[in-house]
RNA sequence: GCCGGUGUAGCUCAGUCGGUAGAGCAACUGAUUCGUAAUCAGUAGGUCAUCGGUUCGAUUCCGGUCACCGGCACCA
């Protein structure tokens, strides 16, 4: 006689066992007809589910964020119900939800074309429209290996051999298509009303570049047409903000076929750069960092020495001078050491704090290139901290302090931070390892920030913290990092004179806030989608004339704006206001000054906001308070 | 690096089922001096990524290479 307790806290009773799909008629015919899964006792089951006990249950519809997880997962299946309807030797291998979708693998060695996926969805529309039951049953183990074996669906075969033998296996039938699955799904593909194909792509069988590569199909799925369009609307929105469509609109940078994964800036382009870097190194200079600058190109024996010859040699790039070999730098931390090395150092010279703009090229495998993104060329807002083993928590704090800092200066609020702690290969002991994790947690915890943990993740040579952050579009991006190294600063001999005139190793914390300056830019365009704040935008402000009259004038304003350090522009072409008004407006220019006769005469100029907002009729001097506000 | 796709004027793109190419914007010239998101007219501009093959003839078909795009793998 089972009692059921409904998510308002209401409880239904009911005479004898019953299924989910059973007790949802019994609430209403509409919820019967939404029903897609149930909740038992918090875990997702399907409709068929049969209640024997007393249980809290939710019905789970479209509306729930559960009910879109059982869509696409169903829709994963249809996908693969009907490649294997058009392609009956490809073979299915896993199909699961990704955020805002899913994706099926295939075993399909002649490989899907574009057309074949337009067939693939229309057969997928066909078979939802003919609402084909879907089915759940139970096989034990053996037998279902043996039963995807004579299906020829070797992959699953392996799949299943692979559950834990104290597991159910659970098979989905709906038409003559059967999958394994853990499920729960839709109870019959008529429900399954909003999805779309997306593309294609390779993945290699159990994610590992060694085994053979399978064809991913990627779709996305909703729980109604509306919520799909909407989404296809925001992928053509992100695709608007796109940094290197940006990136040529205005003129800030270029790639060329010459120089892959190296960046040509231009004008513009370097402007923003360099306020960057500027920022960054008053914010750091303030801080009790020094600046240095560090050889490009580098011997072998230096790269021998720090271990990068053995462990990175395929990805840097060398060259060679009078039989000697040479590396570019892949990273700037040896180089440091190295003037560290320069003179004796004692622990009164700790922490010793050293920074580089370094300029780093590594080799990345072509595929990998992705705009400003991922490039071959970078530049790092790298810095490396000299201290003992006690200092290590103070230093990690006032690290944090800076980054949150310099991230809420650049228009980002929400970051994620995360603790990678030691790994199973690594060096140094395990009561120096638990003391700088413990000084890594620490400081997170002082600061009552939430973080969360990666068990194993860290570097060979010491724990790290990584701090992401949100972009307005909630994409993560990955840019500034602290690692504690046990490593290098012993390999490379350095050393200070300790208290008692003993020589000791230093521990160096390698930190960055931006990370590679160039990714970062890729991310500031994309998240302003060019319009970037004034402080950063390359060009702060175009004045502009009515007629030729004006002309004088304007140049003199200009002049004065420049006096003060403002990135000011005339443009005193021969065009309708109008134009102008629209094409800098295009350029995204956060300030547009207006002067005709009157303005001239009135010795002021009218603002307008790229945004199309009259901020009034003022004379410079208050145009320049308003711009610094 | 791997799978799939793409490469045509400065930009965005059309086109040629094999007979050496076209639009809009931009550029240039001229006219227009105009009050807050596109003034009008004219001119010029391309080894159709690159190398090779098939062919009487290739930008088009086939193959190699390079770069880019979407993924996968990688990211000290």
């Amino acid at each position: 006689m089972p009692v059921v307790t409904l998510p308002d806290g209401s409880q239904r009773r009911y005479a004898n066992p019953l299924t989910v799909a059973e007790v949802a008629a019994d609430i209403g015919s509409g919820l019967a007809k939404a029903a897609l899964a149930g909740k038992v006792n918090g875990t997702l089951v399907d409709t068929s589910y049969r209640i024997e006990d007393d249980i809290s249950l939710v019905i789970v519809t479209e509306r729930d964020s559960d009910g879109i997880e059982v869509i696409r997962h169903s829709t994963a299946h249809l996908l693969a119900q009907a490649v294997k309807e058009l392609f009956p030797q490809a073979q299915v291998t896993i199909g699961p939800v990704i955020e805002e979708g899913f994706y099926y693998d295939f075993a399909y060695p002649p490989g899907f074309s574009d057309s074949d996926l337009l067939k693939i969805e229309q057969k997928m529309e066909e078979l939802a429209k003919k609402d084909l039951p879907v089915q759940r049953k139970l096989m034990p183990r053996e037998e279902a290996v043996q039963f995807f074996k004579n299906l020829g669906e070797n992959y699953k075969a392996e799949i299943i051999a692979a559950i834990p033998t104290n597991e159910d296996i659970s098979l989905y039938q709906q038409g003559n298509f059967i999958d394994l699955c853990r499920g729960p799904h839709v109870p019959s593909t008529g429900k399954l009303k909003a999805f779309k194909l997306m593309k294609l792509a390779g993945a290699y069988w159990r994610g590992d570049s060694k085994n053979e590569m399978l064809q991913r199909v990627y779709g996305t799925a909703w729980g109604n047409k509306n919520d799909l369009k909407e989404y296809l609307q925001r992928l053509e929105e992100a695709e608007k903000r796109d940094h290197r469509r940006i990136g040529k609109q205005l003129d800030l940078f270029h790639l060329q076929e010459e120089a892959p994964g190296m960046v040509f800036w231009h004008d513009k382009g370097w402007t923003v750069y360099q306020q960057i870097e500027q920022y960054i190194r008053r914010l750091i200079k303030a801080n009790g960092y020094t600046e240095v600058r560090t050889p490009t190109v580098v011997g072998r024996v230096l790269w021998e020495k720090s271990g990068h010859w053995e462990k990175f040699r395929g990805n840097m790039f060398t060259t060679q001078s009078e039989e000697r070999d040479y590396a570019i730098k892949p990273m700037n931390c040896p180089c440091h050491v190295q003037i560290y090395n320069q003179g004796i150092k004692s622990y009164r010279d700790l922490p010793l704090r050293m920074a580089e703009f370094g300029s780093c090229h590594r080799n990345e495998q072509s595929g990998a290139l992705h705009g400003l993104m991922r490039v071959r060329g970078f530049t790092q807002d790298d810095a490396h901290i000299f201290c003992t083993e006690d200092q290590i928590q103070a230093e990690v704090s006032r690290f944090i302090d800076l980054l949150y800092q310099a991230y809420a200066d650049f228009g980002f609020h929400d970051i994620i931070l995360k603790l990678s702690t030691r790994p199973a290969q690594r060096v140094g002991s395990d009561a120096v390892w638990d003391k700088a994790e413990h000084a890594l947690e620490t400081a997170l915890n002082t600061r009552g920030l939430p973080w969360t943990l990666q068990p194993g993740e860290g570097a060979f040579y010491g724990p790290k913290i990584e701090f992401s952050l949100k972009d307005c579009l909630h994409r993560i991006w990955q840019c500034g990092t602290i690692q504690v190294d046990f490593s290098m600063p012993g390999r490379l001999g350095a050393e200070y004179v300790a208290e008692d005139g003993s020589r000791q190793t230093p521990v160096m914390l390698h930190r960055a806030i931006v990370g590679s300056l160039e990714r970062f830019i890729g991310i500031l365009i994309e998240h302003h989608a060019g319009a970037f704040p004034p402080w950063l935008a390359p060009v702060q402000a175009v004045v502009l004339n009515i007629t030729d009259r004006q002309a004088e004038y304007i140049q003199q304003v200009v002049a004065e704006l420049q006096k003060h350090g403002i990135r000011a522009n005339a443009d005193l072409r021969n065009e309708k206001i109008g134009f102008k008004i629209r094409e800098h407006t295009l350029q995204k220019v956060p300030f547009l000054l207006v002067a005709g006769d009157r303005e001239m005469q009135d010795n002021t100029v009218a603002v307008r906001t790229r945004s199309g907002e009259d901020r009034g009729v003022m004379n410079t001097e208050s145009f320049i308070q308003l711009l610094h506000e």
